[in-house]
DNA sequence: GTCCTTGCAAAATTTTTGCACAGGG
DNA sequence: CCCTGTGCAAAAATTTTGCAAGGAC
């Protein structure tokens, strides 16, 4: 892992990106905790918790699940697509989209019944765009 | 809404599903609680939890966001598919997909500065399936 | 009347944070 | 040495649940 300035590469973080790597099963960061403790009996859920942020921000490793950790929901149950802003979470419905989805007829996981493609496209809105300027 | 078998058409089951259907900003049930409150003063925010759950299991509104509640990540942080077990939430990479993903470069969201295209497929891993039979 | 649903409150779950101390560069 | 990172514990944030009373049908 390459060092980002100021950030210091400490056994625990060393230990959790060793752990995370080793694996395919995209665990939680409980399930990850559980991992490291087997190397580092004293470490702390909220060392996992602060390092697996750092490794996402500085993308040694990559976060799953859209974003934002609360659900949400939507009044119209017919199927049409969203996109979510990356930074504040906020989603909005997409209209006219005609993009075809990828064709899933061919898609096969090992050890899945594949059976549909959600497709969300990502991106900013107005305010936080501005934000940035 | 069509009554389910064993679902009653109670006042708050109205207007939650009323309440939800006037906006489309997808809130989430902390926003929407606040929002029908107006109308229900005393109503609990666990009934609200528990009529999105119904709602959403009869498909007259649709839940947001991927699946689970929980983070997960992935210690291979190069660009790659994932597919998610619709019943019990496990993540695994799909590899040698081709389908290529929906060009986004006549995509126009208003409101959005679009950058990127998200494609997860869904479907059942091998014990959720057998589970059903 | 039956039994699904509610309000309330407590509990469970998941994630974040304050603080004093440890330790990487 | 300096300042980031850690362990611990408490707090915050989000969701679920038990229970007695209410209310749809």
């Amino acid at each position: 892992m390459l060092p980002l300035s100021k950030t210091r590469m400490t056994r625990q973080r060393i230990v959790i990106l060793e752990e995370l790597r080793k694996v395919d099963s995209h665990p939680t960061a409980e399930e990850l905790y559980l991992m490291v403790r087997r190397r580092l009996p004293k470490i702390s859920l909220g060392t996992v918790y602060r390092n697996l942020e750092l490794l996402a921000a500085s993308n040694e490793i990559a976060r799953l699940d859209s974003a934002g950790s609360m659900r949400r929901f939507d009044g119209n149950p017919m199927p049409h697509r969203h996109i979510r802003c990356q930074r504040c979470g906020m989603m909005a419905d997409v209209f006219g989209d005609h993009a075809p989805a990828p064709d899933i007829s061919r898609v096969t996981v090992q050890g899945f019944r594949v059976s549909g493609v959600r497709v969300e496209y990502e991106g900013l809105c107005e305010a936080c765009a501005s934000l940035r300027g």
